[in-house]
DNA sequence: ATGGCTAAGATGCTTAGA
Protein backbone atom coordinates (compact mmCIF):
# COMPACT_ATOMS: atom_id res chain seq x y z
CA UNK A 1 0.00 0.00 0.00
CA UNK A 2 0.53 3.63 -0.60
CA UNK A 3 0.83 6.03 1.96
CA UNK A 4 1.97 10.04 1.30
CA UNK A 5 1.97 13.07 3.04
CA UNK A 6 1.42 16.09 2.03
CA UNK A 7 1.36 19.93 3.12
CA UNK A 8 -0.68 21.24 0.54
CA UNK A 9 -0.56 25.31 1.96
CA UNK A 10 -4.95 25.57 1.62
CA UNK A 11 -7.04 22.80 0.11
CA UNK A 12 -9.64 24.88 -1.19
CA UNK A 13 -6.73 26.79 -3.61
CA UNK A 14 -4.69 23.07 -4.20
CA UNK A 15 -8.00 21.42 -5.22
CA UNK A 16 -7.76 21.01 -8.79
CA UNK A 17 -4.14 19.65 -8.09
CA UNK A 18 -4.96 17.61 -4.96
CA UNK A 19 -7.51 15.75 -6.53
CA UNK A 20 -5.45 15.17 -10.04
CA UNK A 21 -2.66 13.69 -8.04
CA UNK A 22 -4.76 11.30 -6.09
CA UNK A 23 -6.65 10.47 -9.06
CA UNK A 24 -3.17 9.74 -10.76
CA UNK A 25 -1.28 7.92 -7.57
CA UNK A 26 -3.94 6.60 -5.91
CA UNK A 27 -2.11 6.24 -2.27
CA UNK A 28 -4.36 4.49 -0.12
CA UNK A 29 -3.94 7.18 2.56
CA UNK A 30 -3.22 10.85 2.24
CA UNK A 31 -1.89 12.72 5.39
CA UNK A 32 -2.42 16.23 4.96
CA UNK A 33 -1.21 19.73 6.90
CA UNK A 34 -2.06 23.38 6.16
CA UNK A 35 -5.90 22.74 4.95
CA UNK A 36 -6.27 26.99 5.76
CA UNK A 37 -10.02 25.66 6.18
CA UNK A 38 -12.61 26.46 8.45
CA UNK A 39 -14.25 23.83 10.69
CA UNK A 40 -17.28 22.33 8.10
CA UNK A 41 -15.31 24.21 4.83
CA UNK A 42 -13.45 21.26 3.67
CA UNK A 43 -14.23 19.85 0.37
CA UNK A 44 -15.15 16.94 1.43
CA UNK A 45 -17.85 16.29 -1.16
CA UNK A 46 -15.00 16.93 -4.23
CA UNK A 47 -12.36 14.34 -2.56
CA UNK A 48 -15.20 11.58 -1.99
CA UNK A 49 -15.82 12.05 -5.27
CA UNK A 50 -12.12 10.68 -5.83
CA UNK A 51 -12.95 7.74 -3.94
CA UNK A 52 -11.36 8.47 -0.38
CA UNK A 53 -13.31 9.54 3.16
CA UNK A 54 -12.10 12.32 5.62
CA UNK A 55 -11.32 13.21 8.43
CA UNK A 56 -10.36 16.65 9.30
CA UNK A 57 -9.41 18.90 12.18
CA UNK A 58 -9.87 22.12 10.87
CA UNK A 59 -9.22 25.78 12.12
CA UNK A 60 -9.63 28.74 9.90
CA UNK A 61 -7.25 30.78 7.93
CA UNK A 62 -4.46 28.99 9.38
CA UNK A 63 -3.32 25.73 9.98
CA UNK A 64 -5.52 22.64 9.83
CA UNK A 65 -4.89 18.82 9.39
CA UNK A 66 -6.87 15.98 8.01
CA UNK A 67 -6.78 12.70 6.60
CA UNK A 68 -7.70 11.31 3.43
CA UNK A 69 -8.35 7.12 3.08
CA UNK A 70 -9.78 4.64 1.11
CA UNK A 71 -9.26 1.88 3.01
CA UNK A 72 -11.89 3.07 5.76
CA UNK A 73 -11.28 5.47 8.34
CA UNK A 74 -11.83 5.21 11.96
CA UNK A 75 -11.27 5.89 15.98
CA UNK A 76 -10.55 9.63 15.06
CA UNK A 77 -8.67 11.30 17.76
CA UNK A 78 -7.68 14.99 17.65
CA UNK A 79 -4.83 17.15 19.08
CA UNK A 80 -2.85 18.49 20.80
CA UNK A 81 -4.17 20.28 23.17
CA UNK A 82 -1.70 22.73 24.10
CA UNK A 83 -2.17 26.10 23.59
CA UNK A 84 -0.43 28.72 21.59
CA UNK A 85 1.49 31.68 23.13
CA UNK A 86 -2.00 33.93 21.74
CA UNK A 87 -3.85 31.49 24.33
CA UNK A 88 -5.08 29.45 21.65
CA UNK A 89 -5.53 25.85 20.65
CA UNK A 90 -4.15 25.04 17.31
CA UNK A 91 -5.27 22.66 14.80
CA UNK A 92 -2.14 20.71 14.17
CA UNK A 93 -2.81 16.69 14.42
CA UNK A 94 -5.02 14.25 14.26
CA UNK A 95 -4.91 10.51 14.45
CA UNK A 96 -7.26 7.73 13.11
CA UNK A 97 -7.15 3.34 11.78
CA UNK A 98 -7.11 3.45 7.90
CA UNK A 99 -7.26 -0.53 7.17
CA UNK A 100 -4.47 -2.02 8.50
CA UNK A 101 -2.43 0.95 10.04
CA UNK A 102 -2.81 3.60 13.12
CA UNK A 103 -1.71 7.03 11.12
CA UNK A 104 -1.05 10.30 12.49
CA UNK A 105 -0.63 13.78 10.71
CA UNK A 106 0.97 16.34 11.94
CA UNK A 107 1.80 20.25 11.32
CA UNK A 108 4.46 21.43 13.81
CA UNK A 109 4.47 25.08 14.85
CA UNK A 110 7.46 27.16 12.11
CA UNK A 111 8.85 28.55 15.83
CA UNK A 112 9.62 31.76 13.93
CA UNK A 113 12.69 32.63 15.46
CA UNK A 114 15.07 31.19 17.84
CA UNK A 115 14.35 32.55 21.19
CA UNK A 116 10.76 33.38 20.44
CA UNK A 117 7.70 32.32 22.43
CA UNK A 118 6.60 30.75 19.78
CA UNK A 119 9.94 28.74 19.60
CA UNK A 120 9.31 27.38 23.04
CA UNK A 121 5.83 26.50 21.97
CA UNK A 122 7.30 24.61 18.81
CA UNK A 123 9.77 22.94 21.46
CA UNK A 124 7.16 22.44 23.52
CA UNK A 125 4.43 20.92 21.24
CA UNK A 126 7.14 18.06 20.35
CA UNK A 127 7.38 17.42 23.58
CA UNK A 128 3.83 16.54 23.42
CA UNK A 129 3.95 14.79 20.35
CA UNK A 130 6.17 12.55 21.56
CA UNK A 131 3.91 12.03 24.62
CA UNK A 132 1.14 11.43 22.15
CA UNK A 133 3.51 8.83 19.96
CA UNK A 134 4.41 6.70 22.81
CA UNK A 135 0.55 6.24 23.41
CA UNK A 136 0.14 5.32 20.55
CA UNK A 137 2.83 2.92 20.06
CA UNK A 138 1.46 1.39 23.07
CA UNK A 139 -1.33 0.37 21.14
CA UNK A 140 0.49 -2.07 19.42
CA UNK A 141 -0.71 -1.52 15.88
CA UNK A 142 1.49 -0.61 13.05
CA UNK A 143 1.89 3.27 13.16
CA UNK A 144 2.60 5.97 10.67
CA UNK A 145 3.23 9.29 11.49
CA UNK A 146 3.59 12.05 9.14
CA UNK A 147 3.84 15.57 8.10
CA UNK A 148 5.48 18.81 8.23
CA UNK A 149 7.67 19.08 11.04
CA UNK A 150 9.26 22.15 10.04
CA UNK A 151 12.81 20.45 11.49
CA UNK A 152 15.97 19.92 8.99
CA UNK A 153 17.03 16.51 10.87
CA UNK A 154 20.47 16.92 9.07
CA UNK A 155 22.56 19.15 7.80
CA UNK A 156 22.68 17.08 4.57
CA UNK A 157 18.64 18.08 4.58
CA UNK A 158 19.31 21.94 3.60
CA UNK A 159 20.39 23.23 0.57
CA UNK A 160 23.07 25.36 2.31
CA UNK A 161 23.56 24.45 5.92
CA UNK A 162 25.88 27.76 6.53
CA UNK A 163 22.77 29.86 5.44
CA UNK A 164 20.85 28.77 8.16
CA UNK A 165 23.50 29.37 11.07
CA UNK A 166 21.18 30.68 13.59
CA UNK A 167 17.92 30.24 12.19
CA UNK A 168 15.09 27.97 12.90
CA UNK A 169 14.32 24.79 11.58
CA UNK A 170 18.02 23.69 12.38
CA UNK A 171 19.07 24.23 15.62
CA UNK A 172 20.18 21.62 18.34
CA UNK A 173 17.28 22.44 20.10
CA UNK A 174 14.74 21.65 17.35
CA UNK A 175 16.89 18.64 16.36
CA UNK A 176 16.78 16.92 20.16
CA UNK A 177 13.25 17.39 20.16
CA UNK A 178 12.53 15.66 17.03
CA UNK A 179 14.78 12.98 18.02
CA UNK A 180 13.00 12.26 21.31
CA UNK A 181 9.95 11.62 18.90
CA UNK A 182 11.73 9.06 17.16
CA UNK A 183 13.16 7.88 20.37
CA UNK A 184 9.71 6.61 21.16
CA UNK A 185 10.66 3.92 18.68
CA UNK A 186 9.91 5.26 15.30
CA UNK A 187 12.02 5.31 12.23
CA UNK A 188 12.11 7.91 9.62
CA UNK A 189 11.56 6.36 6.56
CA UNK A 190 13.51 8.00 4.19
CA UNK A 191 16.48 6.42 5.67
CA UNK A 192 15.67 2.95 5.18
CA UNK A 193 18.20 0.69 3.17
CA UNK A 194 17.92 1.68 -0.41
CA UNK A 195 16.56 5.03 -0.14
CA UNK A 196 17.68 8.62 -0.33
CA UNK A 197 16.25 11.04 1.50
CA UNK A 198 15.66 14.34 -1.03
CA UNK A 199 13.82 17.72 -0.36
CA UNK A 200 10.30 18.03 0.18
CA UNK A 201 9.99 22.10 0.54
CA UNK A 202 11.45 24.87 -1.89
CA UNK A 203 10.37 28.28 -0.81
CA UNK A 204 8.09 30.34 -3.18
CA UNK A 205 10.41 33.15 -3.73
CA UNK A 206 13.26 33.45 -6.22
CA UNK A 207 13.17 30.44 -8.45
CA UNK A 208 14.45 28.12 -5.22
CA UNK A 209 12.62 24.89 -6.75
CA UNK A 210 14.32 25.60 -10.06
CA UNK A 211 17.35 26.36 -8.73
CA UNK A 212 17.01 23.08 -6.47
CA UNK A 213 17.42 25.01 -3.22
CA UNK A 214 15.12 22.82 -0.94
CA UNK A 215 14.90 21.63 2.80
CA UNK A 216 13.96 17.90 3.46
CA UNK A 217 11.32 19.08 6.81
CA UNK A 218 8.63 16.86 5.57
CA UNK A 219 8.89 13.24 7.30
CA UNK A 220 7.24 9.82 7.12
CA UNK A 221 7.96 8.08 10.62
CA UNK A 222 7.37 4.21 11.16
CA UNK A 223 7.12 1.89 13.68
CA UNK A 224 9.52 -0.92 13.21
CA UNK A 225 6.90 -3.15 11.54
CA UNK A 226 6.27 -0.18 9.20
CA UNK A 227 9.86 0.54 8.60
CA UNK A 228 10.54 -3.74 7.76
CA UNK A 229 7.48 -3.41 5.06
CA UNK A 230 9.00 -0.06 3.67
CA UNK A 231 9.72 -0.81 0.29
CA UNK A 232 10.18 2.17 -1.51
CA UNK A 233 9.85 6.68 -0.05
CA UNK A 234 9.95 9.17 -2.91
CA UNK A 235 9.32 12.57 -3.15
CA UNK A 236 6.86 13.66 -6.32
CA UNK A 237 8.61 16.79 -7.41
CA UNK A 238 5.94 17.18 -10.34
CA UNK A 239 3.39 18.58 -8.14
CA UNK A 240 5.63 20.95 -6.92
CA UNK A 241 6.18 22.18 -10.54
CA UNK A 242 3.04 22.24 -11.79
CA UNK A 243 0.72 25.42 -12.27
CA UNK A 244 -0.04 27.19 -8.76
CA UNK A 245 1.97 24.59 -6.56
CA UNK A 246 2.25 24.43 -2.70
CA UNK A 247 5.63 24.82 -1.70
CA UNK A 248 5.89 21.50 -0.73
CA UNK A 249 5.32 18.45 -2.56
CA UNK A 250 4.08 14.91 -1.36
CA UNK A 251 6.20 12.49 0.55
CA UNK A 252 4.97 8.82 -0.58
CA UNK A 253 6.13 5.33 1.27
CA UNK A 254 5.19 1.89 -0.89
CA UNK A 255 4.54 -0.48 2.40
CA UNK A 256 4.44 -4.53 1.05
CA UNK A 257 2.03 -6.68 3.23
CA UNK A 258 1.69 -6.11 6.65
C1' DA B 1 17.97 36.23 1.28
C1' DT B 2 18.40 40.70 4.99
C1' DG B 3 12.60 38.03 1.65
C1' DG B 4 12.21 40.00 -4.89
C1' DC B 5 5.99 34.45 -3.45
C1' DT B 6 1.67 32.88 -1.84
C1' DA B 7 -2.69 32.54 0.75
C1' DA B 8 -6.44 34.23 3.53
C1' DG B 9 -9.43 37.66 5.80
C1' DA B 10 -11.35 41.62 4.87
C1' DT B 11 -8.78 44.53 0.97
C1' DG B 12 -6.13 47.34 -1.85
C1' DC B 13 -3.67 46.00 3.51
C1' DT B 14 -1.77 42.70 7.23
C1' DT B 15 -0.07 38.30 9.13
C1' DA B 16 2.32 34.21 8.49
C1' DG B 17 5.03 30.97 6.45
C1' DA B 18 10.45 28.77 6.92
Amino acid sequence: MLISTWNVNSIQARLPLVIEWLERRRPEVLLVQETKCAPGAFPTAEVEGAGYRVADHGEGRWNGVAVLSRVGLGRVDLGLDLAAPDGRVEARYLAADCGPLRVATVYVPNGRELGHPYFAYKLAFLEELRERVSQELAGRRPFVLGGDFNVAPQDSDVFDPAAFAGQTHVSPEERGALGAVLGTGLVDLAHQPGQTPAYTYWDYRQGFFRRGLGMRIDLLLGSPEVARATTAVEVDRSARGAPRPSDHAPLTATLAEL
